[in-house]
DNA sequence: AACTATTTATAAGA
DNA sequence: TTCTTATAAATAGTT
């Protein structure tokens, strides 16, 4: 949609490549509202330059929400109980006596709800420990969701049709 | 770009709106790829319809794997340590004395693994509950990465531009 | 699902 | 960088 047509590949000029970055991460959002408006649907976009900068749009609710709007409704239709388990458990980021020495450590630290700096820098850095090791659950289990979902769609998305 | 101009509000008749949910859908992850490819950047969609289904596309990585990427960012630039931290203790979806007691029964779960199936459905369920607490302290950690991402941009994005 | 008249997005240029 | 404009691309209404 230019003066010319533009070969889909990585543009090598680094000053033309962020000219058109910015439009058409502009575009993409704009179409993206509309498309949330004219169908009345969530959506979400969430874009990272190769410098880590975030670019990020959500109609309606934050993307978060959105998240774990697919996790309710998994849980609903119960398509995360004991097979998404079995694969926590035989997952190779996740490990037991790891995440049970996790979560002792900080068990004590809750123990006395003592706040100073100090103690809560102690909690918060077992709390984040703890988290990395949940997050990898977490991340199966997001991921299974969408697998699952995925599965569920009655109108496929093509992969081929884009390309 | 058709026969005529749509006003951008939620299309009542149920079939346009389901018509022109497909054809943007499509057109909305084409350009997200094309994007990626393009400026050699990460593109996460998601749209979930009124339905509850899920579509989904992430270039590259996955989209739990991005958001990933967006922590790793922050926690090396050091800025979810304390005040994150002082966020959690304060959230009202977060409650230590709940967390405290859940973390202690999955804890007495994991001390003899036995794994009668029993046994792994109590700590299937155990590790559920921990896992929804836990998540709200990842919302938090994922919300408050995107607002200081958001507020470190150069160029911040005008949300009335797209209106 | 295809077609096509139009609108919209945007590549290159100023 | 911001604006302009020729052209490519997307798509609204139609078949």
């Amino acid at each position: 949609m230019g003066r010319r047509k533009l070969e889909i590949r990585r543009i090598e000029d680094k000053n033309s490549r962020q000219v058109t970055f910015s439009k058409r991460r502009t575009g993409l959002m704009k179409k993206a509202k509309e498309l949330g408006v004219l169908c009345d649907v969530d959506v979400a976009v969430v874009i990272v330059s190769s410098h880590g900068k975030l670019y990020d749009f959500s109609s309606n609710n934050s993307l978060v929400q959105l998240l774990q709007k697919y996790q309710s409704y998994m849980e609903c239709k119960g398509n995360n109980s004991a097979e998404v388990n079995r694969k926590m458990q035989n997952s190779q980021t996740m490990s037991l006596p790891v995440m049970k020495e996790l979560l002792h450590t900080v068990e004590r630290d809750l123990e006395e709800p003592n706040f100073e700096l100090t103690k809560i820098l102690q909690l918060e850095k077992n709390l984040q420990t703890a988290l990395i090791e949940t997050r990898s659950i977490k991340t199966h289990l997001m991921m299974d969701t969408i697998t699952s979902l995925r599965q569920m769609r009655l109108q496929p998305i093509n992969e081929a049709e884009y390309w």
